[in-house]
DNA sequence: GAAACTCGATCGATCGATCGATCGGAGCAG
DNA sequence: CTGCTCCGATCGATCGATCGATCGAGTTTC
């Protein structure tokens, strides 16, 4: 398992970043601006005041602002989606525990790079299509993993539902909801207990009653 | 001269915002333009322009552009506690029915002013906290009904919970998603489906087991 | 005619981006 | 080792464009 850069900000990336030097230190500082700031919000010279260089020298390392912001979102995206194979790896074949993977991958994640998630899903939208495209892809890959074992369930019988997307949307949206609420409350609450939890309520959207 | 220039809007206010005047314009322009380039990505000229007035005159209905967004956020939060009231009242008495009641009035409120109340979420920290602050009450009052719900019926053993917390959370991101997905889907989906099938999603995550 | 509203023009500030100049270390020649 | 070149990284300065906001004059409404 990857281990996590941190810098003092709170700006959390993953460890493909590498190491502490400008372009590092550039998405970091980015990711900080446009978390508080958004991205129109966010100027080429506070990210390079963030990052202790001048702002010409942003484009030594990314082509635009634009450039820096997809690549920052990428690279939440991709984190997500290597996050959901890697638990799917280790959950075995029941469906159950797959689905179980996959939450407590969603919240693992969505807890430990909290700022970058709620970037990398609020700004998607501020990139032409042509930049966001690879994040979308991404982005469809994730959904499709989760549809594919809940589908699963269902044909095996393990898991029963009226309206199969909706019910995905519901756990989705339980998965990442989590960026938006643990980080403030996470003093008081262990984030293997939420992985539990959530896993737990998000079965009991998709198990067939006991009888 | 002022001729009624309908923007192709999918941009709904509550009917609290009045008649076709400028005001109304500049606040069904703005929110539309809020919603696809976001608070700085938003010029004053391109709301103008979208109401079909000059610059200039939006001053003459709000103190500031922050003003502007910060009153399209307090409507939308308004109208979602305002659903949530009224759903309570014709609820009844059994906590299963007011939840139902609760996840129902999330469904349809964000389905119909999905703009609004994106917008309303992803741009309120854009404001000052003195801006802001109306709308967190607002907030925190919807939520504090969604709770008084569920502690209701735990008291009354209708509902078992291990963390109440969490669980309140993922009923509350699940109805707030459906202005993310549900819109796009609109054509094949009734909200009346939506609505049934999230409320009955809702009870099983807060449902004590039937012997 | 008063009040409310809207307009065109314009302010200083800041935006994203680009330019040539400068810095510092790696590599080579002797 | 010294002296030199070279090159990527970074800097300070600056571009045209656009930003939020303001003003007085003109227009509409009652």
């Amino acid at each position: 398992m990857n281990v996590s850069v941190r810098t003092s900000s709170g700006a959390v990336l993953p460890a493909s970043v590498g190491a502490d030097d400008t372009r590092s230190r550039l998405l970091h500082a980015g990711l900080e601006m446009l978390f508080e700031r958004g991205y129109h919000g966010t100027s080429i010279r506070d990210i390079a005041v963030g990052a202790g260089v001048q702002s010409a020298t942003l484009y030594g390392h990314f082509a635009s602002k634009e450039e820096l912001l997809a690549e920052l979102i990428v690279l939440g995206h991709e984190e997500h989606h290597r996050r959901l194979i890697d638990a799917l790896m280790d959950a075995g074949t029941d469906p159950r525990d797959q689905l179980r993977a996959l939450v407590s991958a969603y919240v693992t994640g969505h807890a430990e790079f909290a700022m970058l998630a709620i970037v990398a899903n609020a700004e998607l939208s501020r990139l032409s299509p042509e930049a966001a495209a690879p994040a979308r892809l991404l982005c469809d890959r994730s959904r499709e993993l989760l549809m594919t074992v809940v589908s699963r369930g269902v044909r095996q019988g393990v898991f029963v539902m009226d309206h199969p997307e909706i019910t995905i949307n519901a756990i989705a949206s339980m998965g990442t909801s989590v960026a938006l609420w643990y980080p403030p409350s996470a003093d008081h609450l262990d984030v293997g207990v939420v992985c539990d939890t959530l896993s737990e309520l998000a079965l009991r959207l998709v198990l067939a009653p006991t009888p």
